[in-house]
RNA sequence: GCUGGCGUAGCUCAGUCGGUAGAGCAUCGGUUUUGUAAACCGAGGGUCGGGGGUUCGAAUCCCUUCGCCAGCUCCA
């Protein structure tokens, strides 16, 4: 029995220290620096305290502010903080959880009466205050049961909850406490409050305890912290940043949409701008369909109830339908998805195994009830229009189907301007019987042609167990947008379902009936969704071919107006829209407001222009203007617009 | 749906202690005819989200309802 141990340095070094030596110390034979910048430390791969004893040999890292890792403890130390400014003020609150997240931390608290925004502003205060006082964040080890009578003599029921939950009768339990607050908490922690050097209170929003909706609700804090100042306040800028991009507000600066109050929530209105936007989104996607061979049809918006009944949706969705209508006699209701009126026109011949595949898609408006608190903007709405498609197909075919589906949905996000994806594999959980339908032979010959797809395109991708569809496994395509945001859009799914429950056929070659199998895709996702990411993306500020207005005329003084009419009928011509601006006001007022509007292009018009058949171009983002011949101006512009360019 | 916050002119917002509503931009009329991001003068515009209540009197206080925002829950 040695009372040393060995610890290997990341510089791969050893060092032979006495057993019960702490990280900080051996951070102090190393230099003074790396002792007071240490945060936390890692051994053997695991977070731990700095000040913990270490009673074997081990991997050892030193954490300091320059380890993305050491940020994690860094906002879970500040959500202690936080806890602990808290209890100072309002010593009766009750405590549930705080975690560092991933862009910050909070913490959940059980109160009477809830916290005001200047409730916020103190605690923010106080929380400056024990920074100041640099508590140290110090751990004990307590009896389970000592530690459980601790916390229920305080009434501290979610912590008893929590140990409860997470330890064994027989364990010690970790307790960390910070001034007077004493947390259930398994650590790692900063050695102590005076290490946190930036941090900032957000906002306090409501939370069910243990996330179920059937709880009681708790008051939730969240806030940020940072290694310094400088990053917080790019954090925080960052966020107005993304406030600039929302695309409520653009939509409403740009007169793009709107949704209004008497018509109802969630249904959306699209203006004359956002309307050419839609219009050119329906037709690359018209066009797609039709060269990818997908034939377009139409189904009816109102259809038979017992249309979904023998669909199964009456019984899965019930809750997200919009209440159905009696006509007749009879019961109807607005569709909630497109599946089964493409499946009627599926069925209404008879198929040979010569017609397939067959590929139905519509630009199909459905509409879903969305319960109230839910709804944001173009992003989550009660009526939507997908870019719906069902492909009915032989086994032989189905690889080849989906492979076209993938590329097919990366050719779209690409087109509109994205070039960062994530892919996700949804499978089922073969334990969960309840959740998914159909035999595990299905589920297996599904699942492993779609990975076949994936490895066979050599696309990464994550999979998820247990996010399938219920009726099939799923490919999600996830698109990364300008400043780094996620969005699930386009979705690709096997269904075994429907064509079982509609008694699908098709007739083989040795003249057998067979069930083919069924895929439903949507590239854009919904029309409405993939329009407000586009508008975030861009920050209003659209590629040409997109741009509701490509060219503003600005005539310099009523008499260039006839030649700026001249110029923007050649550009009309050329298939641009162009828009001529010649109210009575000053250029530099119609150029201003133009740029605001984000039209790529001004061509100022004077008379220098017109006595040389010219323009001056002012081109969105550039400081310089520059002089073109009219003909070369919409040489250019039609070539971006063909070109689909994203830069001017 | 839940917790909290918020609804004032087309937009962005001010409005003190409860005393009957105001600015800028936009709109309309006029003047001006302009060289690269806001010309000048004038005018009109409000059941203060809706309904109810308290009060001599309500944008302001209370109740209720609709909508919006943040988050939770949900998202086939």
């Amino acid at each position: 029995m040695s009372d040393s141990i060995h610890l290997k340095l990341p510089d791969g070094s050893v060092k032979e220290v006495p057993k019960g030596t702490t990280a900080l110390d051996v951070a102090k034979s190393i230099s003074p620096r790396l002792a007071d910048s240490a945060l936390a430390a890692k051994s053997n791969g695991d977070l731990i305290d700095l000040g913990r004893p270490l009673e074997e040999d081990s991997e050892l890292r030193i954490l300091t502010d320059r380890d993305p890792q050491a940020l994690e403890v860094y906002r879970h130390s500040s959500a202690h903080l936080l806890a602990a400014a808290v209890l100072e003020l309002f010593p009766e609150t009750k405590l549930g959880h705080g975690p560092a997240t991933e862009n910050g931390f909070f913490y959940d608290f059980h109160r009477q009466t809830p916290f005001t925004p200047e409730d916020l502003e103190k605690i923010e205060k106080k929380m400056q205050e024990l920074v100041q006082h640099n508590l140290p964040y110090a751990r004990e080890f307590v009896d389970r049961s000592e530690g459980l009578q601790r916390f229920k003599g305080e009434g501290d029921f979610m912590k008893c909850h929590f140990i409860e939950q997470f330890t064994k009768p027989d364990e010690k339990i970790s307790i960390y406490k910070t001034g007077k607050f004493l947390d259930f908490c398994r650590g790692p922690h900063l050695p102590s409050t005076g290490k946190i050097k930036a941090f900032k209170l957000l906002n306090i929003a409501g939370a069910y305890w243990l996330g179920d909706e059937k709880n009681p609700q708790l008051q939730r804090i969240y806030g940020t912290s940072f290694f310094s100042k400088k990053d917080l306040d790019d954090y925080l800028n960052s966020i107005e940043e993304a406030k600039k991009r929302d695309h409520r507000v653009l939509g409403k600066q740009l007169d793009l949409f709107s949704i209004q109050e008497l018509a109802g929530p969630g249904l959306i209105f699209w203006h004359p701008k956002g309307g050419i936007i839609r219009k050119e989104m329906e037709d690359w996607m018209r066009d797609q369909y039709v060269k990818r061979g997908y034939s377009l049809v139409y189904t009816p918006h109102v259809m038979r109830r017992q249309l979904f009944f023998t669909s199964g949706h009456e019984g899965y969705y019930a809750q997200n339908f919009f209440d159905f209508m009696e006509l007749d006699d009879a019961e109807y209701r607005v569709k909630p998805m497109n599946c089964p009126g493409h499946i009627l026109i599926y069925k209404d011949s008879l198929k040979s195994y010569r017609d397939l595949p067959v590929r139905l898609g519509e630009l199909g408006t459905v509409y879903r009830y969305e319960r109230s608190g839910v709804m944001h903007g173009l992003l989550r709405v009660r009526g939507f229009t997908q870019d719906d498609a069902h492909i009915f197909c032989t086994p032989e075919q189905i690889e080849k189907e989906i492979a076209d589906c993938v590329e097919f949905a990366r050719d779209v996000l690409k087109d509109f301007g994205f070039d960062k994806f994530q892919t996700e594999l949804s499978t089922w959980d073969p334990g969960d019987r309840k959740s998914f339908v159909g035999s595990e032979e299905q589920w297996n010959m599904a699942t492993s042609s779609l990975e076949s797809v994936l490895r066979k395109l050599n696309i990464e991708y994550k999979t998820i167990p247990g996010e399938a569809a219920f009726y099939g496994p799923k490919i999600d395509i996830k698109l990364v947008d300008a400043i780094g945001r996620l969005w699930q859009l386009s979705t690709v799914q096997f269904d075994f379902n429907l064509p079982q429950r509609f008694s699908l056929e098709y007739v083989a070659e040795d003249g057998s009936r067979k069930q083919p199998l069924m895929v439903h895709r949507a590239l854009f996702g919904s029309v409405e969704r993939f329009f407000g990411v586009l508008i975030e993306h861009y920050a209003g500020a659209f590629p040409v071919w997109l741009s509701p207005v490509q060219v503003a005329m600005i005539p310099i003084a009523e008499r260039h107006s006839e030649y700026a009419e001249k110029v923007a009928s050649q550009l009309r011509a050329a298939g641009v829209r162009v828009h001529v601006d010649s109210r009575n006001e000053k250029m530099n007022s119609k150029i201003r407001e133009h740029a605001m509007q984000k039209i790529p292009f001004l061509l100022v018009v004077g008379d220098k222009e017109s006595e040389a058949d010219k323009v001056n171009v002012r081109t969105r983002g550039k400081e310089k203007t520059e002089d073109m011949g009219t003909a070369e101006f919409v040489e250019k512009i039609k070539k971006l617009i063909e070109e689909k360019s994203a830069v001017l």
